[in-house]
DNA sequence: TCACTATATTCCGATGCAGTAAATCAACCT
DNA sequence: AGGTTGATTTACTGCATCGGAATATAGTGA
């Protein structure tokens, strides 16, 4: 484990403060299923275009997404595997909530 | 793969937030080594008392802290194993990415 | 060069959140 | 009951950030 200078501790915070935003959580859910433009997240997420545009750009900078540019368009990917296990265990630890809480009503 | 609702990505998003704070991150830190009481924290992390309690229930909310109040004193713990996960995951693609530019730098 | 399209950026209003101080609450003691 | 201590809550201020509209940038093709 390193050690934690109030620089590494910003820098983790910004890591997390990007996937701290539900239009950012629903742009990397629609890139699990590969790689999309601009365009593409626009209709699949109902968000503006200038916000979404910005939203990439803090993902990007948090090095959460990659992008690749052909043309006119601008594709965006997850970064790596390791997005999708942050999401997942973090959707593991509401599963687990959710359920316990279900056994505590029943129970109760 | 649960359905993404919007309720559900505010929920999320809601969590990742609770991380996503110098502060609160400096709390978990503390609290790997077991729990602490506020006083305790207050002195290791420098917080102010206020701000650091306020700090505490949004980790609590968040369900990543448990407590257990014992006379005048509230002790903190950890709410489970996978929130030190969580760290260490982010951590990890930190380091990735540091030993990656690293790489890059000399390789340049 | 001029238009057109896909993205990015800037400006702005509204909202949210961190930090501090003061007030409040709760448990203990004499 | 009154006082003390640990912790939480409230009120307030300043700063960050979200979202939208307008503008700018860049690549394409006529």
């Amino acid at each position: 484990m390193m050690k934690m200078t109030p620089e590494l501790l910003a820098v983790i915070a910004e890591r997390f403060k990007a996937f701290a935003e539900p239009a950012r959580l629903q742009v990397l859910y629609e890139l699990k299923s590969g790689e999309r433009t601009v365009s593409d997240l626009v209709t699949a997420t109902g968000l503006g275009q200038a916000n979404l545009s910005k939203h990439l750009q803090q993902l990007h900078a948090a090095g959460v997404v990659a992008r690749r540019k052909e043309g006119l368009f601008t594709y965006y990917t997850l970064a790596d595997r390791d997005v999708l296990k942050m999401c997942d265990l973090m959707c593991g630890r509401l599963e687990k909530e959710t359920t316990a809480r279900r056994k505590a009503l029943s129970a109760g």
